[in-house]
DNA sequence: TGTGGAATGTTATAACATAACATATTGACG
DNA sequence: CGTCAATATGTTATGTTATAACATTCCACA
């Protein structure tokens, strides 16, 4: 199968991860991670299946690709972004976290950030409403420094 | 048009809000924010159809409900869960404000929660990245208070 | 009372996601 | 090695969410 070149460091990581919680890391689920590493920004699921029928030179069923998608997402490889329903790589695959995201509304490029203060003060929140939480989706729209600078100056 | 009832406070928040800003809350966009009042959990558009659809007698086009949707998001009537792809009325339509949501997995209830300290946390976090903000999703999932209990006694 | 902007109606389609079931691949184990 | 069970993939169809393009109606205001 043809697939994106992708850094061996990356390989390793992914590799790791699966291995970890006996999971396999199989050529097509390679080729969507690599694809997406590849890009460099987030993508729908069927952005992702152009990129990987373009590549590969035949059709993929929207299933397969999903069925891809969430099984990165399980082991952590790539995060889903609520607010857009696109798809980015994990920026630390090298442990399990919870992410929050910067997106910049003029150039796409997202920012995956880790607050431990931020996690904090959500449980607080949370426990205040006698809410016990399990996973939070922070998602900041914005400007990234580069498009808020060009605006103005 | 029949309707779902509203209570004349609700009714009166939301005259004023949309007077406020010149926007006019017509019978059809009344019978859709009064319907998901009537409702107490979020709805999805395709829910919402068919609940004003019963109401009404009549079959209504999906984008009707979407702009309806629109408009009540404009006016700070109503929000949008981007987890869930649902919509809620605002718990506080008196002040324009953002929210933060906890939802709860098991019994699907959700509590619109103003923490002004999330809010400035943040606002620190993304000026940390260089990045200005212009709005953030904010939304944990777990389980509600009753929920918690009930599993485990 | 006409007229222009806002709102709604109508039809069609795009974009996102999963169901149900068949087949193939892998790896553990006798 | 063979075979069985589990995992992964393929195939077809369908369900769900959301918008495009254009016609018509409503309503405030000159």
């Amino acid at each position: 199968m043809k697939t994106a070149r992708l850094a061996a460091k990356w390989r390793k990581l992914a590799e790791g991860r699966c291995a970890d919680k006996g999971a396999r890391l199989t050529p097509a689920r390679l080729a969507a991670y690599a694809e997406m590493l590849a890009c460099g920004r987030p993508l729908s699921a069927y952005e992702l299946i152009g990129l990987l029928e373009q590549r590969q030179e035949r059709k993929i069923a929207p299933l397969t690709v999903y069925r891809h998608l969430d099984f990165l997402m399980q082991t952590g490889l790539v995060h889903r972004l609520q607010s857009t329903q696109t798809f980015l790589p994990c920026d630390h695959p090298d442990h399990a976290h919870e992410s929050q995201f910067l997106l910049c509304s003029s150039c796409g490029h997202v920012d995956e950030v880790e607050s431990r203060g931020l996690e904090t003060l959500l449980s607080e929140i949370a426990d205040q409403h006698g809410f016990r939480p399990d996973n939070a989706v922070v998602e900041v729209k914005g400007l990234c420094g580069s498009c808020a600078d060009g605006e103005q100056g």
